[in-house]
DNA sequence: TTAGTTTGTGCAAACGTTTGCACAAACTAA
DNA sequence: TTAGTTTGTGCAAACGTTTGCACAAACTAA
């Protein structure tokens, strides 16, 4: 197999052609400034050599890399990967690449992705945070050297910085609502780490959802966990040891649900008639359980397509900062069989 | 919100020690030919300035990046999540970031994927390949511009590129031959696009275990799609139509299997007693459904580190190129209750 | 002493672009 | 004719590194 030692560069264009490096470097960037003759010239060349240009040389020129940063605690599940979807669209078609870093839910791996990114250059930064981080110092520095910083779903709550979230409040008032709708009189909560603001907003829904149907808040409904699907299995054995027995459940996410529901079910327990359930974040196999499960829906592409934007206008404005903006978005519970009580 | 302007850069460090930048790039990197006090000197004042290393001014004098490419064709689902996985662990270690991109199942997508992660200088890339890729140009460019390419998956079956695949032959074979132990006779299977390897290989070890335990291959019970969970639920009823009646199914991947029991349940047939199920990736959601569903393991971050570390020994090659490599990783079947006929 | 070696540092070019400025040639307006 | 403008191109510096080569100073061995 031929190796082609050398790839063709603007200089080597130049050099064919008899022109200057300038003049080929602003045909190739179609500035008005050069002739149309020329400029022919120039991209029939261009062709015949397989010329690319070199983004290295033009981002270290221009001080801008064309890059895009992600960090997020994981790319499985439904949640994340139909928000990197939603950002990856909308970062191609404006012409920026993406690199999407996994901290796995360590503060320590969060911690290198920022660094990692910093020292690609990267134009700008998209963050979800781990479960754990509650020490932002890394996140600070991004914005002290000025490189466009934006937030989804879990965020550092500041007023400084631009973040778009979902309305996990209301989506947790709606589900239980919803509980409440359908006869549920003792509704658990599966709670994640309070310090997450989507955790501690769903949990809030719940708790004002309750109050505001004339129910009180029971704390030993209450139990708080990591949300794997272990601990949702965990955390419902432990809730249903309490007497009298709950007939609802509304967890945090759809993960520590899915425990949940093996668990009701090994005790014997019939959903939704003994005990109804309802969770967050539409993940694909909610679809798929027996029965189906009731989620709240992130609209997660939506999410990604709106946070790049912030940070594409952040970009675009450059120096002449702009004020930092939150975005919420409205949540939708999707109702199905694990909480349907009642004939419609 | 005070910017600071300007980063330090190199020099900044050598005029605040009056040490040139050579040195002072030396000493960064911990060159033998610089004194312990002239290193430490220099360590010291990167720290109080916070000096962070340009990477691409250093990709670009030293002609690499050190980012790798994928390509992939989604990045929801367990599988392609695991495998990045795998690639990120093992590449970050190296000291290479990722750049993810997703073809979207799209030949033209996954044509301009190449071209930006060529245009971006990564210094190689991983493709797993859409379901309708079938011209290989954008791909043969990569190999004729010497940039390391492996595959993983999903391959461009030539020997003049490197691959990781599972045993996906071996894979459908021990599928099936499970499924005959456990008293199927008619047996049907949900085919996959037959250009692309997996598909084709996954079908031939269906086919030959049939021939084995001496049943005849009947083309009625064969049925091809894109695999979707729909495509499933429409080949699943399609096959359904036969007469005698089909007992048994190996599906090429888990989407289509589960489309195919809702299907089935939807007939009101039993699983496994009147259809036992059997399907391939071993996606999360498989124990999750009612039954739990039969399916081969693809031992995906295996199959991730693997392609990245045989990229990583190419890149390390250089220009004295190796031969290309092909790892073939053996599959695990998981038998759950979807194909259990028989107590064990 | 001298010649040779080791140690530590600096000069300058290079990677491949982009862009401010300069300027010649061709045109335009009087 | 002349002065001014437009059009098209080139020079050269810059982005922030790395690295081959040179060389002074200090040491080493006789």
């Amino acid at each position: 197999m031929p190796v082609p030692i050398h790839r063709a560069s603007i200089s080597d264009l130049a050099a064919q052609l008899n022109l200057s490096v300038s003049t080929v470097s602003r045909a190739l960037s179609n500035n008005s400034r050069i002739s149309e003759a020329t400029k022919k010239r120039v991209w029939d060349k261009a062709r015949e050599l397989h010329y690319q240009p070199n983004h290295l040389a033009a981002a270290l020129r221009k001080g801008r890399s064309n890059t895009l940063g992600i960090v997020i605690p994981h790319i499985d599940g439904q949640f994340f990967a139909l928000v990197v979807k939603g950002i990856e669209t909308l970062a191609n078609q404006a012409g920026f690449n993406l690199m999407i870093c996994q901290s796995n839910e360590k503060v320590e791996q969060e911690r290198k992705n920022i660094e990692a990114l910093l020292n690609a250059q990267v134009d700008g930064i998209l963050v979800s945070i781990s479960l754990y981080t509650q020490d932002f110092q890394h996140l600070e520095e991004v914005r002290r050297r000025g490189i466009p910083l934006v937030f989804f779903d879990r965020i550092m709550e500041s007023p400084l910085t631009s973040a778009v979230v979902l309305d996990d409040y209301q989506g947790g008032y709606d589900a239980v609502s919803h509980l409440i709708e359908q006869g549920c009189q003792r509704i658990a909560h599966l709670g994640g780490p309070q310090h997450l603001n989507i955790c501690r907003n769903r949990y809030q829904g719940y708790a004002d959802a309750l109050q505001k149907h004339g129910y009180a808040l029971n704390p030993a409904l209450v139990h708080f966990s990591d949300l794997s699907m272990q601990d949702g299995r965990e955390g419902m054995q432990a809730l249903l040891r309490q007497v009298p027995i709950l007939d609802g459940v509304f967890a945090c996410n759809d993960l520590a649900l899915v425990g949940a529901m093996q668990m009701v079910k090994q005790q014997g327990l019939r959903i939704p008639q003994d005990v109804a359930l309802a969770g967050f974040s539409n993940e694909l196999f909610d679809s798929l359980t027996e029965p189906m499960l009731t989620s709240v829906d992130q609209r997660c592409e939506e999410m990604g397509k709106t946070a790049v934007q912030l940070l594409l206008d952040m970009i675009a404005a450059g120096d002449q900062e702009i004020a930092p903006r939150h975005v919420v978005l409205q949540p939708t519970l999707l109702i199905r069989g694990s909480s349907q009580r009642k004939l419609l």
